[in-house]
Parts: structure tokens; C-alpha cells; sequence
DNA sequence: CGTATCTCCTGCAAGC
DNA sequence: TGCTTGCAGGAGATAC
């Protein structure tokens, strides 16, 4: 399942293939993803180059410039939802079942998005990306921006200040903090010694820091493995992830704990599942 | 406004 | 073996 990390590993490697390349055709096959991918955008990209690829939480945000001259603009959105992968490939790669949308560009390749459980997004804008809907009232960027741990974690404190809610659930606000999922929430939280159902208000300043240090060092280190693969997760090129074999509760109910050997448990929180060690965490 | 619930979709696995 | 059922989940929409 995409989520920061996986989307960053997506955008590292399409952006060497797609860079100053020419759109010179767009065939989508399925239009029916979280929303109905818009009627007539193959000829709106069509002639387009890609400037820039960018990313804002789990959004890929690929920067399109029409015509220079006329400083004609526009932004390719794409979220890749729970299944999700965008891959460069060859011209000419047979598609399967699935794969909705191919990008052909001048250099005889292709980006394709294939998306089985269709809950990803394609979408083109003109307005000024930070103003559009899905992504103007996103919160703190943990890794893109470079913010250091002391400023994630004062962040997270200032806002839990006035909330009810879990912690797990806080962490998973795209409103408060962008990019942290299931797997970073639960995993976070077992390396800061955090129990995912503690009510959010109810957790130190200093604790938020260590919780800051361990997102950011969970999100950096699965960006660096090429992200997580459960089952469906492939980079650019097609290969998985490698950072779920070192996940530590995520997915491991009924396993010992790595730290102390007590049982994971599997708890149901906000309709979401949740691991955790019941003896390492508070 | 904050929070909980429902919803989209397909593939896989468990259970009968 | 083959069917049904449950579950997985990002995040917007909706209800309270």
C-alpha cells in the first residue's frame, strides 16, 4: 500500500524518465478510479512537457508546461490509493488486466499507472497547486521539507493541546501530519514506546519529540529500502520494496516482540488495524 | 469544529 | 472443488 515513502520511491524513479520528455499520447482505459478521470484530458496533455516532479503527501505531482512563450501551466495529480504503481516501461509493453492509463513519451517510453483496487486519482489542474482542494488543508510535510525533529514534534504537541482523539488517530490526520499510514503510524509509535490507543492530550512535549524522531527515522529509513511491499507495492521498475522485512509490529500479531518477547497484539482502532507490544508500550 | 462512520474497489484467504 | 464471506485500506463525504 502507498504511502510516503512508497510514493517518494515512485518519484525518484519516474523523474529521471520523464524530465523535459514530450507527451506525444495518453490512452486510458479505465476511467473509473476514486473519481472519474475528466473527459478530454488525453488532448489537454498531449504536447505537454514535464518541468518538474514534485510530491505533497502522498500526491505525485507532476509539473506540465505546454508552451513556454505563453507560460501555459498545469499540474498532473496523482494519488496511487491503496494498489497503485507507476512504472516507466518500454513502448510497446503488452498492458494487463488493470493497468488503466499509459503516457507515451517522445523517447519511446512509457509511464503507466496500474491501479487494481481503483482507489488512486488522475487528475490536471491549472490553478496554483497549493490552492487546490485536495491539497490545501494538508499538514506538517515530515520529510520533504526538511523539518527537524524538534519542529515535528513541538508541531504534533501544539495540536494534540486541544484534541480528544488517540494518538494513533493523530498521526494518521492528513490535516496534522501528511504521509504517515498505517504502517508508519503503528511502527512510530512501537519505536517511541507509545501505545496507539493514548489519548493524544495525555502525552508529553518531550515524548512528542521522541515520537517526531522515530517518524522521521522510520520514513527516511523505508525511503532509503525503496519503501514497504505487503503484496501489491512495485517501484518505477517494477521491483518491490524492501523495508517490510524489517518492520517490527506492523502485520505481526501473535509475534514475539524484538525488544522485550511479549505477544504483538492486534487491536481494531477508527475501523484501521493496530499493532502494538503490550509491554513496551504506554 | 472535531470525531466517528460509511464509502469507493478488487483480490486474497478462510470457512463451509 | 467451489462457493460465500470477511478483510485489507487512503481519504473524502456525510452525519452528528
Amino acid at each position: 500500500m502507498p504511502e510516503l515513502p512508497e510514493v517518494e520511491t515512485t518519484r525518484r524513479g519516474i523523474e529521471p524518465a520523464c524530465l523535459g520528455q514530450t507527451i506525444t499520447e495518453v490512452i486510458i482505459r479505465q476511467r473509473s478510479l476514486r473519481w472519474p478521470i475528466p473527459r478530454g484530458i488525453e488532448q489537454k496533455l498531449k504536447g505537454a512537457v514535464f518541468n518538474k516532479v514534485g510530491r505533497r503527501a502522498k500526491y505525485l505531482l507532476l509539473e506540465l508546461e505546454r508552451n513556454i512563450a505563453r507560460n501555459n501551466y498545469a499540474t498532473l495529480i496523482i494519488h496511487l490509493g491503496m494498489t497503485g504503481t507507476f512504472r516507466v516501461l518500454k513502448q510497446g509493453t503488452t498492458a494487463k488486466k488493470h493497468d488503466h492509463i499509459d503516457i507515451l513519451l517522445g523517447n519511446n517510453t512509457l509511464l503507466r499507472l496500474r491501479d487494481p483496487r481503483r482507489f488512486g486519482a488522475f487528475l490536471l489542474t491549472t490553478e496554483p497547486i497549493e490552492k487546490h482542494h485536495l491539497l490545501s488543508n494538508l499538514g506538517m510535510e515530515p520529510v520533504l521539507h526538511d523539518y527537524t525533529a524538534e519542529e515535528v514534534g513541538k508541531h504534533l504537541y501544539t495540536q494534540s493541546r486541544k484534541r480528544k482523539t488517540s494518538i494513533k488517530s493523530l498521526l494518521m490526520d492528513q490535516k496534522i501530519i501528511t504521509g504517515v499510514g498505517n504502517i508508519y503510524a503503528c511502527e512510530s509509535l512501537f519505536l517511541s514506546g507509545i501505545h496507539p490507543k493514548r489519548g493524544c492530550n495525555r502525552i508529553s512535549e518531550r515524548h512528542y519529540l521522541t515520537l517526531a524522531e522515530a517518524i522521521i527515522s522510520t520514513l527516511t529509513t523505508s525511503i532509503k529500502q525503496g519503501g514497504t511491499t505487503l503484496q501489491d507495492f512495485r517501484n518505477s521498475e517494477g521491483k518491490p520494496g524492501y523495508f517490510q522485512q524489517q518492520l517490527l509490529v506492523y502485520g505481526r500479531d501473535d509475534e514475539s516482540c524484538t525488544k522485550c518477547g511479549a505477544i504483538i497484539y492486534k487491536i481494531t482502532q477508527n475501523q484501521r488495524s493496530s499493532w502494538y507490544c503490550p509491554r513496551c508500550q504506554h
